[in-house]
Parts: structure tokens; C-alpha cells; sequence
RNA sequence: CGGGGUGUCGUAUAUUGGUAGUACGCCUGCUUUGGGAGCAGGUAGGCCGAGUUCGAUUCUCGGCACCCCGACCA
């Protein structure tokens, strides 16, 4: 990509009416727009992001037999109120509701989760104990209307969210797939580049089940707390934080009490939204409700966590898994020659398949480019300039790096980037 | 939802009951090019409504928007 044609622009100021760090330098550096108070689109360099966050999380969700779809995000009424015996129609169970309606007067919810939308699809597809197990997941756009939207895009109105359901028998195989579903999220948030802060986090199961399982990764910004346990790489969410509990996890007495946000959450659901419509029938003739779970992440808020944890004072660090582009090439200078050398680079290494971001703008400082580099937090920069030439070739930088190294294009071109 | 705060060029801000200023951005020209360059010229602003007043961006009231603390967060 030429960062010349690229319709977004850094910004030097740091918005007044964001307190966050990920949401000024995501707004700094053009990755998102605010539309309004806990609504936020996706740029270019934002959605690229996004779309290998989602690309990550997708391959693991492949990997343990999870099938794709999209469910509408208009959702009928009458599935909340009495089908499932839930009633979560109610506003006084449900609080974040954002509710609409059709010409014809008829109430419809806009998607704030899809337990029940997606047990009555199921009744549809599922008749026979030999049409179970699997899960299903999708990435798809919730509305929760939150009494106060906060924290740039970690705790938003309108976000994509990835979940999916699990359709099992009964409890031990529903468990099996469980135990896989918490494997592949340890996966995901290891190769997104927080796994070393993220821990395994028990919590409350809300409404459904005694416990939870949450991933809450480490910082100082979070709203959530937790006490971590070292040994046995674990934490408790403070919400559940009790002498009954410790004991009956036999972590010890070691915690450490940390500040967190939470990254990720899966739920044993049991039939709580199966029963009584989504059955099947067993072996011997016999009806039993579906056991089903359930398992979110929020691509967004992982983006936002990433840049909260990784940034320093100068931007953004991407690590190379979901950074927008692997490679910063900047040319400096306006000498003609030196242009030239950097085009040919530049079309190298997209030959190359490297991903590269290329400043080609003009009548700008180096410093600028320097400054726009660091804020956009590319994992590597190269800079073609007539010094660099004179010393032989490019220089090649870590964004984490003080010094680069000068390395030729045969070189740059051969290195193994990690994605 | 309870409490508090803020609304001034695109952005960040200053000042004022009587002509609204600065920086960045943007446009033009010249110079400059390894850490957010220099000079000159130019561009653009008082959230909406009502009230008080000779006169309101400023004071009062209402609305709207945004932010913060708390509560809430399947």
C-alpha cells in the first residue's frame, strides 16, 4: 500500500475527549473513527487489524470443528419471552435491549446474543442423538444499549462479536468439547501476542451455571480484578473470590491481585435454552434436551487490548501476527535516484509477498515520517535514503529496536517474516 | 440510572458582556530533507433554542452532545 494514497491521516493532538491510551492512538494513527459515544468505525489500517484477529480466531475455531455462519441481527420477540422459558425479553431481566419496530407495529430486538435465536434454528436441524455433537459460530455485529459506554473501543454499543454455540448430549461430552473450546482460546489469545498476561479466570456463571471461565489479560486500565495464582497459571475473578472457592480449586494461598480486562468468556449453558424445544432422540426411543455452551471473544476489544498493552510512549507496537502491515518502508528525501531505489524496493517486496506499507509522500520532514512510522507501529521499518545508499543498501529495523542494521534488498527479500 | 464536569475554526486550546487570538492542519510560493523544518501570504470557529441586556460566545433556563466517578456489565 502506498501511504500516500491512503485516505487516513496521523493526527499530532491527542483527542480531547478520550481518556483511554488504545483510543487515542487508534484515532491518532487513523486506525478507527468516533461516530458517537461507544460507536466507532474501522479504517483501512484499523480493519486490517481486525480482519486478522478474526482470521486467527476463525482458524482455531475451524480447528476444533466449529462450522461458520452469520445469524440476522434483527431477532424476533416472541423467541425471548416464553419459547425457552428464559423470558430475556423482559427490561428488567435485560437491561441493554435495543428494541425497534416494524411497519406493521411488531417488536423486534436488535442482536444483543443469540442463545435463543439459534436453539429454535436448531430445532430444525436436530432430531437424533446421531446428529450431535458439533458447534456452530459466526462473526456477527451486537447492539447493547450500555447505560455507559467506555474505554474507547473496549466497551462499545455496536461491536462484532465472535461466538459460538456447542450442541452436545449430555454433560461429559459437552465438557470434552469444553475443554478444546478453552484450549483453542489459549491458542488464539497466545498468537495475537498477550498469552504471557492472559490467564485462565474463573468466574461467576451469570445466570446459567455456578462457573465460568473468563480470559483476562493484565493492565493497569482494566475493570476488572482478579488474583491471579503463579503456580498453576491461573486467576479467580474477584467476583467469585472466596475462601469456599479456593478451597474447592486447591490453588493455595498464593494469589497476587491484578487489574485485568476480560478478553474472552465460555459458558456451560446446560439446557437452560434447549429445554423444552430443542431435543433429540437417543437410542432407546427417549427425549432429552440439547447440552449446549457457549463461547465469545470481541475481536474489537482484543484489538483495543493489544494496543493498550504493547504501546510505549512514542505509538503503537503490533505484534507480526495482526499487525496491518509487516513492513514500513520509508523513503526520505526528495533526490530522484533515491525514489527510484525505494519504487524498486518497494515492488520486490510485493513480489516477495511481504506486506508492506510504503511512505512514498512527499515534502514531508524525516522526522515526520519517523514520528508516523512509530505511532503507527509497524513490527519492522526500512528506510531508503541517500545515506543509507551510501552505506549499501536499506535500513532494517525492529519497531521495539533503538539501532537498525543495513542490510540489500536480496537480504530484506529473504527474510522469513513470521506471517 | 445516581453524582460531577465540558461544549470556541478540521484538531488542540486562549481570551472576553462590546473587533474572538494562538498552534497544528489545509492552500499558494520559495528554501529545506535522518527524528514532528524555515520564511511569506492565505483558509476556517462560538452546539441548538429561549430569556436577561442597548448589545450574549461569555450571565440564566431548557435541550442536545461528549467526558469522568459510581452502579451495571448474558
Amino acid at each position: 500500500m502506498l501511504q500516500s494514497k491512503l485516505f487516513t491521516k496521523t493526527r499530532k493532538e491527542v483527542p480531547a475527549d478520550e481518556v483511554s491510551r488504545s483510543a487515542e492512538l487508534l484515532i491518532r494513527g487513523g486506525f478507527i473513527n468516533k461516530e458517537m459515544a461507544g460507536v466507532y468505525d474501522y479504517l483501512p489500517l484499523g480493519l486490517r487489524v481486525l480482519k486478522k484477529i478474526e482470521n486467527i480466531i476463525r482458524q482455531e475455531m475451524d480447528a476444533i470443528g466449529g462450522q461458520e455462519i452469520i445469524m440476522s441481527s434483527l431477532q424476533r420477540q416472541e423467541l425471548w419471552q416464553k419459547h425457552f422459558n428464559q423470558d430475556r425479553w423482559d427490561d428488567a431481566k435485560v437491561d441493554i435491549w435495543f428494541k425497534t419496530k416494524l411497519k406493521d407495529g411488531s417488536e423486534k430486538g436488535l442482536a444483543f446474543t443469540h442463545e435463543e435465536p439459534i436453539s429454535n434454528m436448531m430445532e430444525q436441524f436436530v432430531y437424533s442423538y446421531r446428529d450431535l455433537p458439533f458447534s456452530v459460530y459466526q462473526f456477527q455485529t451486537k447492539f447493547r444499549n450500555e447505560l455507559r459506554a467506555k474505554s474507547g473501543i473496549m466497551r462499545t454499543r455496536e461491536f462484532v462479536m465472535k461466538d459460538l454455540y456447542s450442541f452436545s448430549r449430555n454433560e461429559k461430552e459437552h465438557l470434552i468439547f469444553y475443554e478444546k473450546a478453552k484450549q483453542a482460546y489459549i491458542n488464539i489469545f497466545k498468537r495475537i501476542g498477550i498469552g504471557h498476561i492472559t490467564y485462565l479466570t474463573f468466574a461467576s456463571g451469570g445466570v446459567f451455571s455456578k462457573f465460568s471461565h473468563e480470559f483476562q489479560t493484565v493492565t493497569p486500565s482494566g475493570e476488572d480484578t482478579i488474583y491471579i495464582n503463579e503456580e498453576n497459571n491461573i486467576a479467580i475473578n474477584k467476583e467469585v473470590f472466596t475462601d469456599e472457592v479456593k478451597k474447592d480449586l486447591e490453588l493455595g494461598e498464593n494469589f497476587k491481585e491484578e487489574k485485568s480486562v476480560e478478553v474472552g468468556n465460555i459458558f456451560t449453558l446446560g439446557t437452560k435454552f434447549s429445554e423444552p424445544h430443542l431435543l433429540f432422540e437417543d437410542e432407546k426411543g427417549g427425549k432429552s434436551p440439547v447440552f449446549m455452551g457457549s463461547y465469545g471473544i470481541g475481536p474489537a476489544r482484543l484489538m483495543g487490548t493489544v494496543v493498550e498493552v504493547l504501546s510505549d510512549d512514542k505509538g503503537i507496537i503490533w505484534p507480526e501476527s495482526i499487525a496491518p502491515y509487516t513492513l514500513h518502508l520509508l523513503v526520505l528525501g526528495e533526490n530522484e535516484k533515491v525514489f527510484k531505489e525505494a519504487n524498486k524496493i518497494y515492488e520486490s517486496l510485493l513480489e516477495n509477498n511481504i506486506e508492506v506499507l510504503f511512505d512514498d509522500r512527499t515534502g514531508i520532514s524525516a522526522g515526520e515520517k519517523f514520528a508516523d512510522s512509530d505511532l503507527l507501529g509497524l513490527p519492522y521499518r526500512a528506510v531508503v535514503s541517500e545515506r543509507s545508499m551510501k552505506e549499501g543498501g536499506i535500513e532494517l529495523k525492529k519497531r521495539t529496536e533503538e539501532k537498525g542494521k543495513i542490510i540489500s534488498l536480496k537480504e530484506l527479500c529473504s527474510i522469513k517474516f513470521t506471517n
